[in-house]
DNA sequence: ATTGACCTTGGAGTGTACTCAAAGCTTTAT
DNA sequence: ATAAAGCTTTGAGTACACTCCAAGGTCAAT
């Protein structure tokens, strides 16, 4: 079990947006010490893992919640509900991709051109390499 | 060229953030009318259209701002410096294409389990269905 | 000519996600 | 035993990215 401090310690993050997560349900103590100490163990750690990915990629903690909500349960009324859910999610990441694929395309073309051929920088932006990008991508 | 409200129509944003990102040079208008109508041309179109994306993946305005401002010039003497930082901007894209993957993976294995096969619901919430992917994936 | 939809600027207000400070209790080290 | 470091809560402050409002000018249609 780890105090609050260590947790923080070990994902980069501040006791204070430990706390800020906690006031907003992403996560909580897995149990409090007899001083009042907050105590974790190594699901929340992963939970973290999982909440500071995803923010990585642009969910909001509110999207994140959701995703972390999703659950698959064979006694569940609203299966339904939580399959076209994850499906709307699944896209989104789909999407999410697709746009990091052409980012990474452009910039590999920019890195690629700059200091290359010492005559001819054919590509003098992001902009333009991603023109370029797009046209054969697409 | 397009007015202020055409433009943000276009592109599904509000004037107010269109002058917002000019207030935080991200953009500017092409010119502007007589009558002091801000004036865009399809250069400005491009450009929001890369910034929402690029937003949607996670970059904040200020990091919008440096993917922007790369240049390959032939003539720039900080080509090595241009080098290295779009080395740095591509790996992060690298970074967040790999996360992005492994919701993709785990996602899926959730629709798949949920309402396919009758009996059993193996991965009962994304973090076990990630723990199924981190598994295989890595 | 006047109504309504559009544009201008400047400045205030909002939501998200922290971040810091105050006042006090607990633990660890010298 | 005392200081330093770490924990508690509550509440205020900050940065980012908008979003709205006020006061006024412009344009197209009736």
């Amino acid at each position: 079990m780890y105090k609050i401090g260590e947790l923080a310690n070990m994902l980069s993050v501040s006791t204070d947006t430990l706390r800020y997560y906690e006031k907003h349900n992403l996560i909580s103590a897995t149990t409090r010490s007899a001083n009042g100490y907050r105590l974790y163990n190594d699901e929340v750690l992963q939970i973290m893992q999982f909440i500071i990915r995803a923010k990585g990629v642009g969910f909001s903690l509110n999207e994140i919640n959701d995703l972390l909500s999703i659950k698959v349960d064979k006694a569940s009324h609203s299966c339904a509900e939580v399959k076209s859910f994850t499906e709307d999610k699944l896209q989104q990441v789909n999407q999410k991709i697709a746009e990091l694929s052409c980012f990474k395309d452009s910039l590999q073309l920019l890195v690629n051109a700059c200091c290359g051929g010492d005559e001819e920088a054919t590509n003098c932006s992001i902009l333009s390499a991603l023109e370029n990008v797009d046209a054969t991508n697409q």
